[in-house]
Formats: structure tokens, sequence, C-alpha cells
DNA sequence: CCCATGATGCCCT
DNA sequence: GGGCATCATGGGT
């Protein structure tokens, strides 16, 4: 499992080293896998594009407070989720979207988005604010590392009503890697 | 290739 | 009531 301090650090950074880490949810006891390999930083603060913008806080948007380590969970345009990993303490809203992950065990379909991850490793709201060392989901490091000259970054997905957040780099994926959303 | 649209439910002002 | 950190599909160029 990774330590705590690991997501302690940055968000910028967190989202980057997260980049080669194996997620893994237990499902009707079977291990549901995959190499993370595109992420997005969203700063609270901030982050036009954040839900915590302003240090916005509703029911919605309670994990997104919680120290670092734990999952934010919520649905999206009716029919998807998305999962972020939380970073920092309650004064730093702020969180990773996985969007992508390379299958490794026990999954069929495309995980190549972030609604679709979810639906393939069935994470949905009861898995909202739990931690992320120790089942039913943990994200560990299984010895894969990342070159910093293959990481490539670019501005965000889907946020263009962010005004001036729009055009900041804080998405992360792995370069020429098949499984990411997009190159 | 690009752009437009519908699905579908919840959040937030 | 407007809009959304998405996805699949369908049509035009």
């Amino acid at each position: 499992m990774l330590p705590n301090d690991f997501y302690m650090q940055p968000t910028k950074t967190v989202a980057e080293q997260l980049l080669g880490k194996q997620l893994t949810r237990i499902w009707r006891g079977k291990k549901l896998s995959g190499i993370i390999v595109e992420t997005e930083a969203y700063l609270g603060l901030k982050d036009k594009a954040a839900h915590a913008y302003g240090g916005r806080k509703t029911e919605r948007t309670k994990a997104f407070y919680l120290p670092g380590g734990h999952s934010y969970i919520y649905l999206i345009y009716g029919m998807y989720h998305c999962f972020n990993v939380v970073c920092g303490d309650e004064t730093r809203p702020e969180a990773v979207l996985i969007r992508a992950i390379q299958p490794t065990m026990d999954i069929e379909n495309p995980t190549n988005g972030p609604g679709k991850l979810c639906r393939e490793l069935k994470i949905a709201k009861p898995l909202n604010g739990l931690p992320l060392n120790a089942p039913p989901i943990f994200i560990e490091d299984i010895g894969i590392n990342i070159h910093k000259c293959d990481i490539k970054r670019g501005p965000r997905i889907g946020i263009d009503y962010a005004q001036e957040a729009r055009d900041w780099a804080l998405r992360f994926w792995i370069r020429n890697n098949a499984f990411v959303s997009r190159n």
C-alpha cells in the first residue's frame, strides 16, 4: 500500500506519481485490477473546474475534505461515476481524478475513460469516502517506474466552462500507452 | 476526421 | 430549471 505521506505531496506530484501504480477493487471475492495510466489534478480553492472551488462544501463534496488517501466518488450525467483520490488535508481540498487504467486482472471491457473504469471495477457511491489502503479498494506500488520523459501533460478534458483554469496543464498520461482515453 | 445529440439523475443556485 | 470532471452513435466533410 502507499503510505499516507504519499497523498500529502503537492497534488500535481501525486497525479504524476500515481501513473504506474496499481488500483485494485475486491468484488465478490475477485480482484479487479489495473495500472493507472491517466490522471487529472483538481486544485480545490483556486481551481474553477473543481467541485471544491472556493471552499464549496456540500453533501456531495464532503469527501473532498477528508485527509489524503481517501476516495471521492460522484455521479455524473445521471449514469456514470468518477473516481478520485483525495490529496492534502482538510485545509487543502484537492484530488486526483483517475481517468484510465490498463487492465491487469479480471477485466474484460475497455477502461479507457473515467466512467468506463468505474463501470468495470464496480465503483459507485457506497465506496465514497473510503480509505485507499485496504479492501475493498486500494492502490499499491508494484514496482513499475515511469520515466519522467514518458509522462505527457496537457489541459484537462471536459471542463471548458472553467475560464482561466481551462488551459492549465493538469492532465497527465503515459506516453504511447494504448489504454489512455486520448492522446 | 470533426461536430452534434441523446441518455438520465442528481446537484446547486 | 440549467448544467454536468461521460459515452456511444450517427452524419457531414
